[in-house]
DNA sequence: TTACATCCTGTACTACGGTACGGAATCAAG
DNA sequence: CTTGATTCCGTACCGTAGTACAGGATGTAA
């Protein structure tokens, strides 16, 4: 396998050029070796690595938590159970956000349930958005 | 009621001072009555209206959606079916942040299950994250 | 009156994940 | 050899939702 410029990087990775500039300043990616003329010359593995963090990302983790995640990968004294314990964490945060959104879903329809309670009267949604929590809102069912 | 100084409003609004600029700034504030110092002199009202707009932002809105359910309320000629609609926006934008999120945690369990499968080996978690999906990952069953 | 608190303005800075741009150098194709 | 594409670097900018700060002007209490 030949080692990729910048520009063949980024489009076997599908990033922006300017991307793959800013996962190395961000520690993301290693520095890459250059030619003589100082350009950079990639790795073919930086495209797994790549899709590595794209993926990574999708699932929901930061910049900071794959930097993280990589360099767990990069130590050879870690152990699967660490990397299982920072995924179970991911998990509970996903469950944490998930729950969060749920309630406000709720809020969300329990206005709408209002609204149709009050047809013709003034629109009561946007004042009870001024209540602490919505309890207060309809007339009794 | 009196008219209230920034910081008695910032006080019993819970917010900081500088965010009540910032809301001016950005116009969910309507521009307050000056005294002849040029200190700004605002109506009790506006307690109510910043709990509407920290109350929308549990609630999921941005601050640029809440300047329109504002001026909403401020218009007439709206009726409370546009809100409605607003609302129902929201509510099917959760469900698509929701199902996301359920998504990545169920790839996020299934990597876990692969760790399991794998107790002595090298850790695949990791080499996993790098599919593009993650069916390929397990030893079958 | 003196001291301290609050207020004013404008600007800069934070985090996040990039994107855009200018000007120079270099590379590859015709 | 010339033209156009690519790459280089540094810096500035985007949106989001604020926070911080400098330096000056007022307001208030002892």
């Amino acid at each position: 396998m030949k080692e990729l410029t910048t520009g063949q990087l980024a489009k076997q990775s599908h990033v922006n050029v300017e991307t793959l500039r800013y996962y190395e300043r961000e520690g993301l990616l290693p520095e890459p070796s250059r030619s003589e003329s100082g350009r950079r010359s990639f790795s073919p593995d930086m495209v797994a690595r790549i899709r590595f963090i794209k993926r990574a990302q999708e699932l929901g983790f930061t910049l900071k938590e794959i930097k993280e995640l990589l360099s767990l990968r990069a130590d050879p004294s870690v152990t699967c159970a660490d990397v299982m314990e920072q995924i179970q964490e991911k998990i509970q945060e996903i469950d944490q956000k998930v729950n969060h959104l749920l309630a406000i879903k709720k809020a969300l329809e329990h206005l709408s349930t209002c609204a149709d309670l009050n047809p013709a009267s003034e629109c009561p949604i946007l004042e009870n958005l001024s209540f602490e929590r919505s309890e207060a809102c309809c007339k009794e069912s």
